[in-house]
RNA sequence: GCCCCCAUCGUCUAGCGGCCUAGGACACCGCCCUUUCAAGGCGGCGGCACGGGUUCGAAUCCCGUUGGGGGCACCA
């Protein structure tokens, strides 16, 4: 809209409401002492016409006062003598952005301005810009800014802002959305997760509160879980692919099997709270050793952990291969060895999968198949014989 | 320094003069369920920044203080 810029600058010169001015930043430091002083009027009656080294300013009013009539501040009160006489035009003619943004949005007609609060202090001279060039100005509304830790405005720099890297990490876009929906507006009832439709139906920018709030990533995650939970298995399954392929995985691409992951998926699906962490929950079915967590291993692989996984890999060589049947089995060996189920299945967990926690174990060890299970029973009692 | 904005549990919020003994969500802590961990159910902890007004009555209105934030370019 460049020609249009152009023209509302000159439109305002000849009106009267805009006047040349050579003063440098040096000049005006100088003669008030201040770099944050402002413009001191110096140039306004010189009555300069265009030429090199000539900025057009605006002519500020000299009394009285601008009102901000904000959808969510309400009114704010600017006394004009506190509006210094802005630049609108560069000395080469090019024009700023305040009285650019003010034309492209007269032209294109908008009716409400919704931005950041950073803006409100611009916000007294765009309206006298408007007013100036003849026209009603738009509603506005000044959204306050999301905040850190430190309660700063979110930066680039600083903080973790790229919605791309939330979706990385698996994050869901409605969850998200729903979230950052909660930042300074709630819906008439209690509740907070709701479809995006409903929200927008309900939502009043009127009701939108003015404080900055808080991006808070633990209440994000919770949100994401229920997202996730409420997605059907096949929908889930279909949205956790990225995490299941190089290079997210660290097992080899040839040795994941579809529906081995598809049995395993709704098992998985009430327990992670972002979809990457599904790759660490299915691994053990995919790797062709589990992943042995050292921590875990310390903890349960000590008496009677030999004897019991000795007797464990011999019940289940016969036992009927489902996971009644190897709870059954597993819970009478636990209790000649005087422990609770919980007790015994312990070492067994850390041998299949190399972790204390994780999928529920029969239902894992039945997806793993009976000669893999043994196995990693046998190699695992194995070791902790060794080490005896 | 000047201008402006904001202020309810740790966090996000409901509340728009009496329905408030201040409600919900996340987080945290218990209990239940339970093969671990989750999920789910039940319960708990926890707040109106402070001081003045106005009013029969204030979290709600006004003023001030304090605290936090944003903006002060011939940038966008």
């Amino acid at each position: 809209n460049l020609a249009e810029h152009t023209a509302a600058a000159q439109r305002l010169y000849e009106q009267g409401r805009a006047y040349y001015c050579d003063c440098t930043r040096e000049d005006i430091i100088a003669r008030t002492g201040d770099q944050h002083r402002g413009y001191d009027g110096y140039c306004r009656d010189r009555g300069l016409g265009p030429g090199p080294g000539r900025a057009m300013r605006f002519r500020a009013p000299d009394e009285g006062a601008t009102v901000i009539d904000d959808l969510v501040r309400g009114k704010t009160v600017f006394e004009n003598s506190s509006i210094e006489d802005f630049v609108l035009a560069r000395a080469d003619g090019s024009i700023l952005f305040l009285l650019g943004n003010v034309v492209d949005d007269m032209v294109q007609r908008i009716t409400h301005v919704i931005r950041s609060e950073e803006h409100l202090p611009n916000t007294p001279k765009q309206q006298l810009l408007w007013e100036a060039l003849g026209h009603e100005p738009p509603a506005w509304g000044h959204l306050s800014v999301v905040v850190n830790e430190k309660r700063q405005k979110l930066s680039k720099r600083r903080d973790r802002v790229a919605l791309e890297s939330f979706r990385e990490e698996g994050y869901l876009a409605p969850a998200m959305r729903n979230y950052l929906m909660l930042l300074g507006w709630a819906p008439g009832d209690d509740r907070e997760i709701m479809p995006f439709d409903e929200m927008v139906a309900e939502f009043r920018i009127e009701d939108v509160n003015a404080s900055p709030a808080f991006f808070d990533v633990k209440k994000l995650r919770a949100f994401n879980g229920e997202y996730i939970r409420a997605l059907s298995v096949d929908e889930f399954i279909a949205a956790v692919q990225p995490w299941l392929a190089p290079p997210a995985t660290p097992w080899p691409a040839e040795r994941f099997d579809p529906d081995v992951f598809a049995q395993l998926a709704p098992l998985a699906q009430t327990r992670i709270g972002l979809l990457s962490e599904i790759t660490a929950m299915v691994d053990f079915a995919f790797l062709p050793e589990p992943a042995v967590d050292e921590g875990s291993w310390a903890k349960t692989m000590r008496e009677p952990a030999a004897d019991l996984l000795a007797e464990v890999a011999a019940a289940y060589e016969v036992v009927s291969w489902q996971p009644d049947a190897l709870r059954e089995r597993l819970e009478s060996i636990g209790a000649s060895f005087g422990l609770s189920l919980g007790k015994a299945q312990a070492p067994v967990r850390v041998a299949v999968t190399g972790r204390t926690v994780g999928l529920p174990l029969f239902e894992s060890m039945t997806v793993l198949g009976r000669p893999e299970t043994l196995r990693r029973i046998e190699s695992a009692r194995e070791r902790v014989t060794g080490l005896t």
